[in-house]
DNA sequence: CATGAATGAGTATTCATTCAT
DNA sequence: CATGAATGAATACTCATTCAT
């Protein structure tokens, strides 16, 4: 069974990988095609035989990166019974990905947001995903018993995706030196204990 | 005792105030020195007398912001006698400051994060000052008794600056639609609380 | 007697004819070859086992149609007795084929002379038949005492052909609105007698 | 009096200088931005704040060497008494400017076809007035009865017009090796008498 | 003969920064 | 202090042409 011409040979595939590696390591914006093509073993000229423009690349890699992700989510929380246990899957599946891959995820979690028009689409569409994943999960534990009725679902998707995406960032930034995974249940425990002592 | 000199005529604000404006619509990269200048009502050359280049322009800006927000803070924090409440004037300022010049705020929370080598200084500074601050209250807050001890300080300071910025950007971005500041308590609760219902 | 196999199966006149109508439509400089390879049906490579390159394209389609022009001049100019019969029918052909085919006219009247080095050759050819045409008519016309001695024949070759010429391209870009060939006759009236009143 | 800042130190004219004299040589595609801006002594960047892009240099070559021969034509036309007079200063004012400078010339008469969009209206509004002003002429000559009512004044106009435009090109790609201006009065002639012997 | 994926040379244009006035 | 004309390095993208299959 023969795969789409275009991604036969797996140019597609090596230009994006290429392309990743040049972005971690300069930046999307001082990143230059030509780099990349060199680091992909490819003439300048192929790159747009695959990709509509620089940013594409970028786009195109997003986009992709993020479906990855929540295949393997789909695929893995039919383990979990419980909302929270469903959240904690969650949040160690992004560390794991994120420790698995650390120039990927340099690059979905910095260079990212640095490009415009076309990625705005892209980064509102991955948000948009991780916010409804954590929204059916949340609602999911209200209708459990498990997860307080009274908050506000917008400020706890928001506090989730936001802490998760930091914590990583940090990690990343930081040339990931220690075990990221391991803060996945401590944090988890922050979202879902709180920080107070009291019973409140 | 008279001022510093590049001061006196306020052209250093001028071009500040302008250049944020300018950020703010068109965005760091896509925004242009001259630009800028034009903006200010003044020649290109003369921004080169007040700032070292443009990113510097934007260092100083968020410098500058970040200073003026902690000493804010300084000042109001003796107000609060709890570490509880501390933090609920912390997320509570950083809301209403945001909400009073979305512009700056624009420019705080997502330009600033494009540029590089020199930004990323700026930004370490702001985020180690926040950081700072809230590691104080929730280690007095553990003193007091009313924050647990089992949790990891690095994890709390992360969550809640992430997720503090995160409401904000979001906020920002969405065109200030809505009030920010009434979302400051329910935020802080959830720190507090978390979201399980539980006893923990 | 085989053909030359190049025109065997007829896919040397199939990428001429889409390449007139490529540059008609988009002018030669902006036409592409993978254009031309399209509106063919053929693969790109294809046209270079048929041409040597973007330009030879353009002037064999030239030289072809020049040479397709004087032979059916010289079928026709059969019919004609006098030098001013035969000047006529020159002119009048001229029109009645621009108007038959009006791409082909635009192609030959107007992007032809876009191109350089090589189409330098073909025009100076196609030129140098016209005015070889002309010439002798003229030449037969002043032995037939129709036609002044005191004329350099150098300037009504290129009075002739020029006008001849530009009243095409004038056509041509009009967008081919009016009746092309009843502005023969008038126009080699103004050869033949002049715009001058008098006897002169 | 001061001149136009922009031009008070003379780079605008100096870069069409060069312009036009690289044009020449080169042909306008095969001319490079940074080839002019060599010939004129300045920075690639300089170019662009004297014309928009590399086309508006042909395009205010030609505005204005329309412009001046126009104007010269205006000033001079004021000794012709008769339209014969006036059609002989016309041909001969063309051909004495096209002699004075063949660099213009060349890029007047061959380059300046090459281009579009822009050109385009450039080439029509220089046509225009040249037809306007054959018009006129062509037009008092009837009036006076010099010249014949019975010709079609589009064919007139283009005729002339045609007929020295392809004298001068053929002159100035011969090199400028003869003398052009001699060529005026015989051509006139053609223009007025035709070329048939006959008293028509 | 035919294909079309791959090539890579070639170029207009932008814009941060400088410096003579 | 202020100007703004001048600089020139830096880069994404196109497209005619080739050649392995």
């Amino acid at each position: 069974m023969p795969v789409a011409k275009s991604k036969a040979n797996g140019k597609h595939e090596t230009i994006l990988a290429a392309a990743v590696r040049v972005f971690a390591e300069e930046g999307y914006f001082r990143s230059t095609v030509s780099q990349i093509a060199r680091e992909a073993g490819v003439a300048d000229g192929t790159i747009y035989l695959y990709f509509q423009n620089k940013e594409d690349i970028l786009a195109t890699f997003v986009r992709q990166h993020s479906l990855q992700f929540f295949e393997a989510f789909s695929e893995r929380v039919k383990e979990a019974k419980t909302a929270v246990e469903k959240l904690r899957l969650l949040v160690n599946l992004h560390f794991t990905v994120a420790q698995r891959d650390r120039w990927k995820a340099l690059v979905y979690q910095v260079e990212m947001r640095r490009s415009s028009r076309l990625m705005r689409k892209e980064i509102k569409d991955a948000l948009k995903a991780y916010h409804d994943v954590v929204g059916q999960i949340v609602e999911e534990g209200q209708q459990e018993g498990s997860i307080r009725h009274d908050v506000q679902l917008g400020l706890v998707k928001r506090m989730i995706f936001a802490s998760v995406d930091e914590v990583i960032t940090t990690w990343v930034l930081a040339g990931g030196k220690y075990d990221l995974a391991a803060l996945a249940d401590p944090l988890v425990d922050l979202f879902l204990k709180g920080i107070s002592s009291g019973p409140a």
